[in-house]
DNA sequence: GGATAATGGTGTCAAATCTACAAGATCATC
DNA sequence: GATGATCTTGTAGATTTGACACCATTATCC
């Protein structure tokens, strides 16, 4: 493959400089079967041909880059209708070897209903879609293990600080539910009571008045309130 | 002026994309006279011209964004030895009338002595520099505003929760003079004696044995800990 | 040299919050 | 009706927080 020469129509002033691809990657957590899990594809393509990357893309021309995230998730991997927050810019030059690359990142979280609601498998172009184990990942392409790394940092952050476990989470959940989300995001048990204190008292949740059925005592479900979402913990340093 | 065209070289594989220009921002602060100031440059050209603009501009071929960062704030300000840190990347086509622009925005302090030390003032090629006080701000080129928006949400954000208010004070310094930056990127007064209690118990200062002379009662100095940068407040959530 | 002005420095108490920790309640199953 | 599994709840001691007022030290001014 030699190079060829691309023309592109160039502006006035002074934007006659080099130009970098621009890509977004989206991480794209979920929690399953106890577990907490993100979204990698297989790579068809040299190089890295056969790893497992981040589902990601080219930023159209005219596009947001937070559209630019949902098209890239919705194409590669069929998901819509998530949690999309950006994360982080990467842009080290020598990151793809075959050119410059800037990458957005996008950091993602899909309910347990739209999981099982949509078609995640193989539903990708770019090749094999999966889920895989937070805790048990195989080699990832390009830098994206040190995104995903940079990724699980600001989703045990936020879930610390902020209200989003919940994301993860059907929208009628039991505290026992939740609290296992928590345990494994943060990766250590928490104090049952203790956990529930702070969630009740933090007042972003609410009964449904609805019970989970189950092979033992049936356990309250919850909602999370709509102020919740993005509800940032308002207790101040410096009062 | 019309359009011509211009020939890069493309690469092989999935790279004949659009390519956007990518510029870095970068809002920097300093405490001075006892305001919070930002830098900008007033335009000389087109569009905006006149109008007043954050520092910044493209990233190099083969430039880390954070170089590039740096690089610009050196040539357009002459300013150097700050903290840096990525802010945010704003993309949204249209923000620049000239073309796609994507800018990864830095937010950098500079302290006390390094101003001082420093010529800021006119040391640009792209036109006038000089300090603004954060809450007189003139009209701003772009975005811009927003950008600033953002990095003082950031700037106060980071000031109750991790320990870099020292940034931009001189390597030593009173209680009084960091409450005092406190109290203005906050805008608002604080207790004195909370204040204290609550900065000398996170273990981030230590007295220096010098006194501040001045009109009257001398002041005990202190120095920041080496551990305390980029110290985030450790306490757990849920512990 | 004593009064004044200005800033630096300190302590306490009540309320709220946090941590560690154990026992009873409810359901299905056998 | 005994068992196993999960759900739910409370408290006491320690820590942290917020509100709040006074004395100390210096230079200056008379």
């Amino acid at each position: 493959m030699s190079d060829t020469l691309l023309t592109v129509p160039a502006k006035p002033f002074a934007y006659q400089y080099p130009r970098p691809a621009v890509t977004v990657d989206i991480i794209l957590f979920v929690f399953q079967q106890d577990q907490l899990r993100v979204l990698l594809i297989r790579r068809a393509n040299d190089p890295y041909k056969g790893k497992w990357a981040l589902p990601g893309g080219f930023v159209g021309e005219q596009e947001n880059l937070y559209d630019a995230a949902l098209r890239e998730l919705k194409e590669e991997t069929n998901v819509s209708n998530v949690y999309l927050e950006q994360l982080y810019t990467f842009g080290e030059p020598g990151r793809d070897p075959r050119a410059r690359v800037i990458t957005v990142a996008y950091f993602a979280l899909l309910s347990a209903e739209e999981v099982a609601q949509q078609e995640v498998h193989g539903a990708s172009d770019a090749g094999e879609a999966r889920w895989w184990d937070i805790y048990d990942l195989p080699e990832l392409a390009f830098d994206h293990q040190r995104i995903l790394d940079y990724a699980l940092q600001r989703l045990r952050w936020k879930l610390e600080w902020t209200a989003l476990g919940f994301l993860l989470l059907p929208s009628e959940f039991t505290l026992s539910e939740l609290q296992k989300v928590y345990e494994t995001i943060l990766n250590e048990p928490l104090d049952k009571r203790n956990f529930r204190r702070k969630i009740l008292t933090a007042d972003v949740l609410e009964p449904t008045g609805n019970m989970r059925a189950g092979d033992h005592r049936p356990a309250k479900l919850y909602r999370f309130s709509a102020k919740a979402i993005e509800f940032e913990q308002a207790r101040r340093r410096f009062p």
